[in-house]
DNA sequence: CCCCATTGGTTGAAGCTTCAAGCGAACCCT
DNA sequence: AGGGTTCGCTTGAAGCTTCAACCAATGGGG
């Protein structure tokens, strides 16, 4: 099969939406670890415990949410305990499952990360586009994730207050 | 300072571009590595050598290009060249620069793994947008880029025909 | 019940990235 | 020349992610 290759208005499209993905993650990154010594990852795990009921999720569905792979939120989350900012639990329904919960100390940390946080993503992002596009670019990376994310896995229902997912 | 929080659109547009930068690198990966052994990374690395006059960058420069530290382009390309894709050799010019060269082999990795790369590309990025929503999101990351990268050190010039950047 | 497959999670090793050092070449100033 | 600083890159260790293996608990037939 021949490839169609991209038109001119494609390529610069999409070159710099590759862009913007390669240095996205890395100025979010910088930020929190600066002002608040959490990955941006961390972070958001943090926040998603802080807007579930009780502050606490199954590890699966705190997986799912963060769009981790099980290994990898064992291993956040044992850090993250060993900082006492989460505590883990056997699921009282299920004995296989763990519970992760929020401690007083995460919720703190997380309070006190998200100023920063938002900070950074309206000058660095939201900022930087008018009203207009504000709404063309929400409308653009919902056609995408349909493609990407087709289950919405990582869009999953956030319950409840909480601090900004940023 | 008090924080001035995100609007409901700009909520909604936020969470939405940070889920599509939290997903496509991996979608992108998956295929490169399913079909074609190779990182995203790798990948970039061997398709911006293939732009390049002669074939050819000072790991500076290619550092530059892919968005890398120094060290970590070091190392990828340690191994690219421990599986016969890129050559170095000491740059004749500057006695401290190294050149890195694609090789034959490497350059036929490149054009081998472009059609599959571009046809992901297409079927889960552009071909969910009409051509007034590509247009919008060059724009959209193009005000972006303008924030995170505004000495556009990611978007160098690209010189010389080659195979496909993705 | 018992067997077996599945689910939920943890663990340790391997691989990649990051970080701190280090080294030689080039540049600059006198 | 000659001494100090900067530049370009590599190296090894530490940290995080990924992968494969593993274990315990659950659930679904005979």
């Amino acid at each position: 099969m021949s490839t169609r290759w991209l038109t001119d208005e494609e390529r610069v499209a999409w070159v710099r939406l590759a862009a913007v993905v390669e240095l996205l993650p890395g100025v979010l990154d910088a930020q929190l670890r600066r002002d608040s010594r959490l990955s941006h990852f961390e972070y958001f795990v943090l926040a998603m415990l802080s807007e579930a009921p009780e502050r606490t999720l199954r590890m699966t569905a705190l997986a799912a949410r963060t769009n981790a792979t099980l290994p990898r939120l064992s291993h956040v989350v044992s850090r993250l305990e060993d900082r006492g900012l989460v505590a883990r639990s056997p699921c009282p329904e299920d004995g296989r499952a763990t519970n992760a919960r929020l401690t007083a100390g995460g919720w703190a940390t997380v309070v006190d990360a998200a100023p920063g946080h938002v900070a950074t993503v309206r000058s660095q992002v939201l900022d930087a586009l008018d009203d207009a596009q504000v709404r063309q670019l929400a409308q653009i990376a919902e056609s995408i994730l349909g493609r990407i994310d087709p289950d919405g896995v990582v869009m999953a229902p956030q319950r409840d207050a909480g601090a900004p997912t940023g």
